[in-house]
DNA sequence: TCCTTATCGATATTTATTTATCGATATCAT
DNA sequence: ATGATATCGATAAATAAATATCGATAAGGA
């Protein structure tokens, strides 16, 4: 209520939100082929959304496009970084170096999206003191020291389920701000922390759901 | 048009049916603790979402409740199992061995719902012929083969973006019909064939943004 | 047995998101 | 220079989803 200097960003609907970063893909691609200029048009055409929603999306981000001509892409790509926060690199660590957490650690693409892993904690000790992917694994108890020394505020929760909320708290006690959780279970957080959950039980039953819709379609065809 | 028979399956939204696995996820630890009944408002406490949403998302399966009881565990569990296709066992292949892919390849909780990792699919050989999790990876020249021969449907997409669509292409080939996509780009396939997004990138970009308006915020207070 | 209360299920309302409409404008071809 | 057209941006309409309301009912206690 006190201030809303930062509501025009608040205010960008989720679902517009889980799309800038295919427009950024977009985007990038068409600046590195040389493209000045892009319309929404254009952009539908790829992507497969509509140009309404797409324009519509674009005003969020409060990008100014000319008629007739479209978009610059390189004003566009920048106003997406910002917006994204693809240029300030924040840090963040892994909890739970199981195969999930390896390949997160692994992957390179995170950097693209200012995410900087910084290490891993697990409990286990064939994996703790080792280095993967050239970040070192250290034991789950250096965690709340090595959090608030480097100041991370972002932890990536990849334990199984089981043992997410107790790793949770340990990670709010580490001075985490910022969740993202992978075991498919609900945890608890003070309310100044965020969870983002991300379910790939909930994406696979997306499909499997489709899936089944195809084929019974088909047979009654 | 012709039939509707399924049109009780096809028409659970998909905020719904993404909600779906996480009640599932707790009413089976609530039956193995032996739990007979569960409410709404018991489902609301721990889950979070209000109790007029759930009650709202179970309607869609056709569950039926009790006034004053609530469900039966082991009835909605079964219901729940039943649509998120845990119940049967579909055969999947994943195409990229690089570190998302073996992540999957070697994640155990697949299984629980209904997914078969066949096999993995790379060209490079330094993987191909190797076994990873217990899985072999063949040479992606073999994919259409064993695809064919098994009469696999579900592909699952892990290589780098540049080779998404190519990758898709001998997908559709091998005679694919759903591709879980984790290449953050977008793939044309023909109309027939199901695509699944799922997209790091946004979620980061939720997570981010979110963050920046809670830190935001907190300088203002 | 009867009263109180928690809960469901159906319906209604509100809110969020997508899609459509349309005037203004810039570009291109004539 | 002029006209045709593609595009944006603002506003409006339609659709989808979340939330609220309320009567009916079943359980448990007085």
């Amino acid at each position: 209520m006190s201030s809303d200097s930062n509501s025009s960003i608040q205010q960008i609907p989720e679902p517009t939100l889980r799309r800038l970063p295919l427009y950024h893909q977009l985007l990038s691609e068409k600046h590195s082929e040389g493209a000045k200029n892009i319309s929404c048009t254009e952009i539908s055409n790829i992507l497969g959304f509509t140009a309404i929603q797409i324009r519509k999306d674009l005003a969020y981000t409060g990008a100014v496009g000319r008629s007739k001509t479209g978009y610059n892409v390189k004003e566009l790509l920048y106003i997406l970084e910002d917006i994204l926060g693809y240029t300030k690199t924040k840090d963040a660590l892994i909890v739970g170096a199981g195969n999930l957490g390896l390949a997160l650690m692994g992957y390179d693409g995170f950097k693209n999206y200012g995410l900087n892993i910084v290490a891993a904690f697990d409990t286990d000790p064939q994996k703790t003191g080792k280095l993967f992917h050239g970040k070192a694994v250290f034991d789950i108890s250096e965690l709340e020291k090595l959090a608030k020394e480097k100041g991370i505020k972002i932890g990536i929760l990849t334990v199984p389920s089981a043992f997410a909320q107790e790793t949770a708290d340990l990670m709010v006690n580490a001075g985490i701000k910022a969740i993202w959780n992978f075991a498919p279970v609900k945890i608890n957080v003070p309310d100044d922390v965020l969870v983002q959950h991300e379910n790939l039980a909930s994406s696979l039953a997306v499909l499997s759901h489709k899936l089944d819709n195809l084929t019974s379609v088909q047979r009654n065809e």
